[in-house]
DNA sequence: AATGATCTTGACTGAATGGTCAAGTCTGCT
DNA sequence: AGCAGACTTGACCATTCAGTCAAGATCATT
């Protein structure tokens, strides 16, 4: 057996070694959502994934790094739910989709979400690259998008930046906000409330670029 | 000379301890915005605002108690600035100005505005009560105000609770993620800019909700 | 000027924490 | 079976940090 052939065989060595890392981002990811980066200890997610500290230090060099592989993941679980922006046909489904599917994210991928406000709030220390690299060309190739739209007269003029700042901005709040919003809402949203929320945020985003009625 | 009095007159010892405090609160905000809870020294906050560090624990008795200084002072100005909400004629001018005050105070409080973010996606372990009192209070109340606009026709059919978390987001966004706006406006914005972005939020979320043209 | 209260500050302490290490255990291969 | 490399883990270390303290400086009042 050769070496590829063993990597893709799950139960073998490097499967495991994969599903265990895993276990390990999930784990960093909620203390480090619930604690930052500063609040959070390797004892505390060593005990959420079962494992002792030392254990960790096998599979990840530093905190740090450790920190960099959960940041990395939620950024690319956002490139990919953005895909579907492009590929449809009109700018009404586009943006429904996109919107919706963001509205998801922030439902399934909470802590993921809070990981990456912390880090963009503290200035990004650890992925500032990505944010001008990977990010900056993502957001500059959907504002082209946006702009045809405007061109081609479906979508009012509006600067494209502002308006994917406020679609990023009331979907994560969802997630971002979660205890906040719970709070007000006295107990988590039912899936009626999620349907809803995401309705009403379609709604008053297509609306308000022009959009009304055309889905 | 009574109490009252001494405590009433700057210079005096009481008003030189209330520069101090404010002062401290200030450096306090800053180092928790930048690092978090957890992420914040003491000896940090000490050294932004030049003073040695057990002088830090002489006004405030421990980190935590400064912290929710911090948090307090924030929530409050949030609150204030949400006053012109009801005392407006129309909708449109209540929920345009409501806007533009909380765009202005992104820009101008965007320390704060962080604090405030990283207290509740972490829990709000520390301002919980204030969540559960004060700010339940005053949404319900706006959400009152909402409804009433709805029944009489001038504002499309939302649960105000969507709507006013959709503009918390946006233009708290503004602040919380100054960072990567900035990186992909490649520096911070401009005067023109801000206006353009209070302006293209204020037509989309009015005209999302049907009071377009009417302000 | 004397006095008592308020304020200042360098030095210290105890606890927590990231990271190391060396002595083990397990696994798959020949 | 036996071996080599991968993995596990308890104990340990160096550092950092919140908070303390006691000695001194400063201030308002008489």
């Amino acid at each position: 057996m050769v070496q590829a052939e063993k990597a893709e065989k799950q139960g073998s060595r490097a499967g495991a070694r994969e599903d265990l890392e895993r276990a390990i981002i999930d784990a960093a990811e909620r203390v480090f959502a619930e604690a930052g980066f500063g609040g959070a200890t390797m004892q505390a997610i060593a005990d959420r994934c079962g494992l002792p500290k030392a254990n960790l230090h096998y599979y990840f060099a530093s905190k740090q790094q450790l920190y960099r592989r959960v940041v990395e993941r939620i950024f690319h679980v956002w490139l990919e739910a953005a895909d579907s922006f492009e590929s449809s046909a009109t700018p009404e489904v586009a943006l429904r989709r996109y919107i919706t599917r963001k509205m998801e994210l922030s439902r399934t991928h909470r802590f993921g979400s809070k990981v990456w406000a912390n880090e963009v709030m503290h200035g990004a220390p650890i992925i500032q690259d990505f944010l001008e690299t990977t990010l900056r060309d993502w957001t500059e190739s959907r504002a082209r998008v946006i702009r045809r739209w405007i061109a081609a007269g479906s979508v009012r003029p509006v600067d494209p930046h502002w308006l994917l700042y406020m679609i990023w901005a009331t979907t994560q709040h969802y997630a971002d906000f979660a205890h906040q919003i719970e709070t007000l809402n006295q107990g988590p949203l039912t899936d009626a409330q999620w349907d809803e929320a995401t309705d009403t945020v379609c709604a008053i985003i297509l609306r308000g670029i022009g959009l009304e009625g055309k889905a």
